[in-house]
DNA sequence: AAAGACAATGCAATCGTTTGCGGGAACTTT
DNA sequence: AAAGTTCCCGCAAACGATTGCATTGTCTTT
C-alpha cells in the first residue's frame, strides 16, 4: 500500500547537493544554476516528487484551504453556489473545505471553532436560520478574513455578498399589482431570519407604493417553509372569508405547495389566485402551471464571494471593511402569473 | 486583524513546566499527574489554545482530511451522498474536501493529483462518465486508501459501494410487465457508462424472464441524458409505426421529459404509456403524472462508503481488498404506473 | 598579482508538536 | 539502610521545507 515518499533530502542525496539548492531550483530562485536548476527539476518528474503540504503550511502559516459553511448542501440554490466557489478556488490554487450547520447554532458555533483551529486562511459562511449569538462569527472574523454570502446578517461587520432581497421582493409584488392583483397574500418566515425578514420590507413597500392596504391577516408567518408547509398555509388563506388574489411565497417550495393546494380545490392560477415564488428552483418548471419566480443568481454570488475572500487573505487589511454587495436578481414570468391581456 | 498564537511552548514558559509535559497534559498521557493535567488544561481554555494542525499533521503523517471526488455536485442523488459524507466524518474527526470533475477526465486526472498531494488521509471517488485511463486512479490507490461509490468500474481493484444496478432495472421493469406492458422502450446512456450499462442488464434480463422479445428499435442511447433528451426521444418513440406501451428511463429527469412529451400529444399515462424513472428526485413527485422510480438509498452509500475508507485508513492492509457493497433499492410505484386492476 | 565583485551552493536554524529515553524524587521492599 | 519500584517530568531529536547568512570558486578590475 506504501509507496516511499520522495523528500528533497532524498532527491538532494540522490544528486549529490544540499536540500536548500533543490528547494531553491523547484522554486525558480535566481540563486540556482539554469543547469543545477534543470537537473533538480528532472529528477523531481522523474520520481514524481510532492512536496510535502504539510510542512509547508507549517512552515509559512498558510494553508491554501478556504472554509465553507452553510446551513444545508441539499438545496439547488446553495449547490450552485458550492459549484462555483468549487470551480473558482480551484483556479486560484485553493482548496475548500464544506461543513453544514443544518441550522444548529451550536453546530454553527463548533464548526467556526475547528475550522479555525483546523487553519483555514479565510471562511466563507452563509448564516443559520436563527443565529442570534454573532460572538463566534465576531470572534472568528479577529483571526481570518470572513466573508457572509446569501444568508447574511447586518450586525457583523464583514464584507457580505447576497441578493438584494428587498428589490427582488418588491419587483415580483409588483409585478403581481401589474396584473391587476390587490389582494396579495405573502407566506414568510419568523422574524429569526434576516432574509426574510428583507423580502417582507420589499413586499411591504410594493404594497404602500401602490397604495394597497396591508392586512394581517393575509400576512402569514411560519418557522420550517417547506413544500408541506405552503400546503397547509395555502388552505388556511382559502378558507377566509375574504380570500386573497395573489399568493407570493419567499421559498419556491412553499409556492408549489400553494399550487398544489390551489389545484386540487380547482382554484384557478393565476386568474382566481396567482402565485409566484423565490429562487428558480429546478421545480419550478415541473409544476403546472409553471412557477414564476425571483431567479438568484447563485453563480454569481459564488463568484463575487470567493474573489473577495482570496483578495482579503492575500492583501489582509488592518481595519475591518465592512461593504455589502448585493447582486441584482431577475423576476421570471411563468404561467403561474400569465393573465392574457386582451 | 492578527491575534497572538497560542503555543504550547507559551503555555509551558506561562506554567514554568516543560512543553513536553504540555503537550502530554493534552493528549491526557498516563504519566502526567492529574493535578498537572488539570492546569494545563484549564490555562488551555482560558487561552482558546488551538494545535496548530499543520505541525500535528506533519508530525504524525496524518492530516484527517478526506478527499472526495464527484463529476457534479448539482446532483440531488449526489448532494445526499455529500450531505452524509460530511455528517459521518466530521462525527469520526475528519474534514472533508470536496472536488468536481464535470465529466472531465483531464480535470479528474488532475485533481486526483493535487488531493494526493495535498496529503488527504484516503479518497472516495465516484467516477466520471468515461473515465476510460484508470492508470491515475490505480496509481492514487497504491499511496492511500481509495473507495469508488455510485459511479464505480469493475476494473479497478479497491473496495466499491453502490446500489445493485441490475437488480433495481430488473425490478423496475418486472413492474412494468406485471401491469401488463409488454413492449417496453429504455432510454440509456452510451457504453461508456458502467451504471447505465448494468441498468441496461436488468433491463435485458427481465424482459428474457418473462420471454418478452427484445426489439432494438425501442432501445435508445444517448449520451447526454437529460430532461431536454428525455422529451425529444420520446417524440422520436412515439412517432415509431409500433409505438411502445411503456418507457424505463434510467434517469428521473429524462422520464420527466418523457412524461411531459407524452403529455403534449395527449397520450394516456399509464394506460397507453407507462413511465419509470431511477433516482427518486425531488422533481419525481412534482411531475403530473407522479414519477413512479427507483428510491437509491443515497443516505446510506454515504454512511457505508465513509465508515470503509475510514476503517482502511486506521488500519491498513497490506493487500488491495477488492470488495463490492451493493445497496437495495426500492422501487417507489405512483402515478405513472398505476394502473387500477378491476 | 592582489583585491573586489559576483555567481552558485551549503550550513544551520526555524516552524509547533510528539515521543523515546533518561533521571530525580518519593515510596516500598528486604 | 540499600536496593528496587513507581510516578512525574524534562531533554532533545525528529518530521520536511524554507531562508538568512556564510562559504567557495570564478571572473573581473586595477
Amino acid at each position: 500500500m506504501k509507496k516511499e515518499v520522495i523528500t528533497l533530502k532524498k532527491m538532494a542525496q540522490l544528486l549529490k547537493i544540499s536540500t536548500s539548492t533543490v528547494s531553491r531550483a523547484l522554486n525558480n530562485h535566481p540563486d540556482i544554476s539554469k543547469e543545477t536548476t534543470k537537473k533538480v527539476k528532472n529528477l523531481a518528474k522523474k520520481l514524481h516528487y510532492m512536496p510535502n503540504i504539510f510542512a509547508k503550511g507549517f512552515r509559512q502559516h498558510k494553508t491554501n484551504i478556504i472554509g465553507v459553511i452553510v446551513p444545508n448542501i441539499l438545496s439547488y440554490f446553495i449547490s450552485t453556489i458550492l459549484k462555483e466557489i468549487l470551480l473558482q478556488a480551484e483556479i486560484k490554487g485553493y482548496r475548500v473545505i464544506i461543513s453544514e450547520t443544518n441550522n444548529d447554532i451550536k453546530k454553527e458555533k463548533e464548526i467556526l471553532h475547528t475550522m479555525l483551529q483546523f487553519g483555514v486562511d479565510g471562511i466563507l459562511m452563509s448564516l443559520s436560520k436563527n443565529s442570534i449569538d454573532l460572538d463566534p462569527i465576531l470572534y472568528a472574523l479577529h483571526q481570518k478574513p470572513l466573508i457572509l454570502f446569501d444568508k447574511i446578517s447586518n450586525k457583523v461587520p464583514c464584507t457580505q455578498v447576497t441578493i438584494n432581497e428587498e428589490e427582488a421582493a418588491f419587483n415580483a409584488v409588483e409585478h403581481l399589482i401589474n396584473i391587476g392583483k390587490k389582494r396579495i397574500a405573502i407566506i414568510k418566515e419568523f422574524k429569526q431570519s434576516y432574509n426574510s425578514e428583507r423580502r417582507f420590507q420589499g413586499y411591504l413597500r410594493a404594497l404602500k407604493t401602490n397604495n394597497i392596504a396591508i392586512d394581517k391577516k393575509i400576512i402569514i408567518s411560519t418557522d420550517d417553509i417547506s413544500l408541506k408547509k405552503g400546503r397547509e398555509l395555502t388552505s388556511q388563506l382559502i378558507s377566509l372569508k375574504e380570500k386573497p388574489d395573489a399568493i407570493f411565497s419567499i421559498t419556491d417550495a412553499a409556492a408549489i405547495g400553494a399550487i398544489q393546494t390551489l389545484k386540487k380545490f380547482n382554484i384557478k392560477i393565476p386568474e382566481e389566485i396567482a402565485v409566484v415564488g423565490f429562487s428558480n428552483s429546478l421545480n419550478s418548471t415541473i409544476i403546472e402551471p409553471k412557477l414564476t419566480t425571483v431567479d438568484q443568481p447563485g453563480k454569481r454570488i459564488g463568484e463575487i464571494a470567493v474573489d473577495l475572500l482570496i483578495k482579503e487573505i492575500e492583501e489582509p487589511k488592518e481595519y475591518l471593511a465592512s461593504k455589502t454587495i448585493e447582486i441584482k436578481t431577475n423576476l421570471i414570468i411563468r404561467e403561474s402569473t400569465l393573465i392574457s391581456i386582451l
